[in-house]
DNA sequence: AAAAACGCTTGATAAATATCAAGAGGATCA
DNA sequence: TGATCCTCTTGATATTTATCAAGCGTTTTT
């Protein structure tokens, strides 16, 4: 499980082969159960995960019970609730299994000790924090005065992959759309 | 002007006067008039700009040429159109000065090279990308699936000084409604 | 100081989307 | 295998929001 991480740190960064031992002797595989949660509503989230196969997404419960979700997250993304993490508070998220998964978790201080021991994987961290900024940036660019034909179509173009895989309620709830809605969508698009 | 950046500095990390004089030898003041642009659409954003005193807003013009404003920034806000700073890409946005404001600019290079030489400073730059992550993530949590009140009230909860500095039309396209429902929302809320 | 431009509000109407309800097809489970 | 649950679709209606249009102060310009 840990060769695919390796594939990916080698992709993005160089390191020693000391390096990848220290890496691996800290990542924990974690496998994972379709709606099997990684992380629920009110727990402190204590890791980082690094996802090698499935699907994962993060999701907020409003306080009329409908689901917000935030992020998916598949093969060589990583996912965590980073505020709950920095600051040690409840999550107010959901992180679910979509698919059956397995990821690689590293604790808070194992994450902390590897940046600060290897400047390389610092740096990665740091250049996808920025990334990932830029990309949610993106999104609400894309999606915030749009119409949903136009939201759905951007998700397509961003996540050519997800539509299928991901139920259609859980990419609504990523849109801000009802499923009724995206479904009108999908046909209307189809029917052109 | 310089001094408001010690200022902020010394509250968010800790640096030696050796290090203030490299920072201040590289920060260019610049002040901008309203309306006038710092950055504008097609241009390589060159520079990151941490804002003295007056608002910067960032925006982009879609097909039909309306307004998206992605961004506020105030008094001890950094602005730059990230994506067109690090990919060296024509920027999609305008960043353009609401009031009449002063900013410092840093060039690309330059903030590279403080970064580089001092690690405190590079250390708080990544917590401050966090940490606009995480409130770019609780932006989309609050707004996407919400009705245009919810959404003004987030956005009062999030920004209480600005909704009476920056004139409506611009805080309905951060908002993704339109300037007569802000109005009337506005309204309704008054009258409760 | 008058004229023009701008920002905001309000009203009437149109369009988009949500809500409520029902049903069809597949997957899952006993 | 049949029953149940899920997921998705479709229709009818209600609600929200956008659009178009007009008017009123304020500020800016000349």
């Amino acid at each position: 499980m840990f060769d695919q991480f390796r594939k990916y740190l080698d992709d993005k960064t160089n390191l020693s082969e000391e390096d990848f031992q220290l890496i691996e002797s800290v990542s924990i595989t974690k496998k994972l159960r379709k709606h099997q949660f990684l992380l629920a509503e009110g727990e402190v989230c204590s890791f980082n995960a690094f996802v090698c196969e499935g699907l994962l997404r993060k999701y907020s419960v409003d306080d009329k019970g409908i689901d917000r979700t935030v992020y998916f997250a598949t093969e060589n993304w990583w996912i965590a609730d980073r505020k709950s993490l920095m600051e040690g508070t409840p999550s107010k998220y959901f992180i679910e299994a979509v698919e059956n998964s397995t990821a690689l978790l590293i604790s808070k201080a194992n994450f902390e000790m590897i940046c600060e021991r290897i400047a390389p994987f610092k740096d990665m961290v740091n250049l996808i924090l920025q990334r990932s900024l830029n990309a949610t940036h993106d999104r609400i660019n894309n999606t915030f005065q749009s119409t949903a034909e136009e939201k759905y179509k951007h998700f397509l173009r961003s996540f050519p992959n997800l539509a299928n895989r991901a139920p259609r309620h859980m990419v609504a709830s990523y849109l801000g759309i009802t499923p009724e809605t995206l479904s009108r969508v999908r046909k209307d698009i189809s029917t052109k």
